[in-house]
DNA sequence: GGCTTAAAGCAAATCAATTGCGTTTACTCC
DNA sequence: GGAGTAAACGCAATTGATTTGCTTTAAGCC
């Protein structure tokens, strides 16, 4: 996280800790992320606004703490028995999962309230980590394999910048046609 | 820019406008961008807070349209007399542009204050019509080249991803690789 | 040239952010 | 396990940013 070194990370600091960001995360289903303040966060986790400043800086720095947070992956990649199904199958979900208003919100507060790059640096970690564990899946069945660093090239990179800039005309088609042009798996990789 | 529909495009709020954009680049080089305030922008501009607020909503908003301002290019590409020159000269110099200090700050500046999209949007179109001289150029040559859409998924978005979100470890050489690899230039392509 | 109304100015009021200082409490070192 | 130390929090006062109602200006249109 941006500020906490957490040079105290037992007790109060953690409940505190514990408590703004539960607060932040009822309060954005209840009111929405636009109309978040500071003090709102602070008086609904039971803390004072000083504390929340003092700690994260600003509300742009605790929304992107909490924003990595919920980027971050619940489960493993599907095995689906082959690299192409397997990583189209993830790749769709990405996409699904951080293009839809919600992705692309804590994605901009990730980004946004980050001074030092941690955060944002953690998110692509996260990707890289589910690309990882999709290749090295398939090099144990035999399969080939490209390594993590082309298929962020190749397919992450593309997902995100369309994510961040051009937000139209993205769907399935365009993860699984990034995937099958690296994978060489059609006839058709010149379709577009 | 966000906010500004324009209906009433010239005289006062025209000067309005370009006095506030000034006031914002004039300032940011004095103080430094993180100690901009939308008081002291309305002082250095002649005009009242409220004005700045109304139009833009919030220093974020106007800070966005800035940013694009001085993210559109200013030259066209050189011309070095083939396509693999030509891209892989402008994949460097957008690499530079882009990754400096100065340069992440404007594209962090027109992504964060954009609630529409269309200055994100604005930026990528930059890029892309940019990328459609070198390759027009090529095709006139006679060269084969591939389409815009290909080097934006190709050299433009690995750039930008990785200027986002792994700052650390980018140089020229990514560029000229992402590049090559694209073009099927060298008998290195595997190299990394 | 007069009419209409978007946009700007002004000023009061609200709200967020900052800061100094006293208190609590987690961690460290006997 | 019992001080000692300093980090982290609470409180309150202050500063500065933002919002808003109302008035005034002037751009665009007959």
């Amino acid at each position: 996280m941006s500020r906490n070194k957490m040079a105290r990370p037992g007790g109060r600091s953690a409940r505190v800790q514990a408590s703004v960001h539960t607060a932040v995360r009822e309060l954005e289903s209840e009111v929405g992320r636009d109309a978040l303040s500071v003090p709102m966060v602070a008086e609904r986790a039971g803390v004072t606004p000083s504390t929340i400043y003092r700690r994260w800086g600003s509300l742009a720095e605790l929304l992107s703490d909490v924003a990595v947070e919920r980027l971050r992956p619940e489960t493993r990649p599907e095995d689906h028995g082959a690299l192409p199904a397997d990583l189209t199958a993830w790749a769709e979900e990405f996409l699904d999962e951080m293009s839809s208003t919600a992705g692309r919100a804590y994605i901009r507060d990730a980004l946004l309230g980050d001074p030092d790059g941690s955060n944002a640096g953690q998110c692509s970690a996260y990707a890289a980590e589910q690309v990882g564990i999709v290749l090295s899946r398939a090099t144990g069945r035999g399969e080939t394999a490209p390594d993590v660093e082309t298929v962020m090239d190749r397919v992450v990179a593309p997902l995100m910048y369309r994510i961040l800039f051009r937000p139209a005309g993205l769907d399935t088609a365009y993860a699984r046609r990034l995937v099958a042009d690296l994978l060489g798996t059609d006839g058709a990789s010149g379709d577009r």
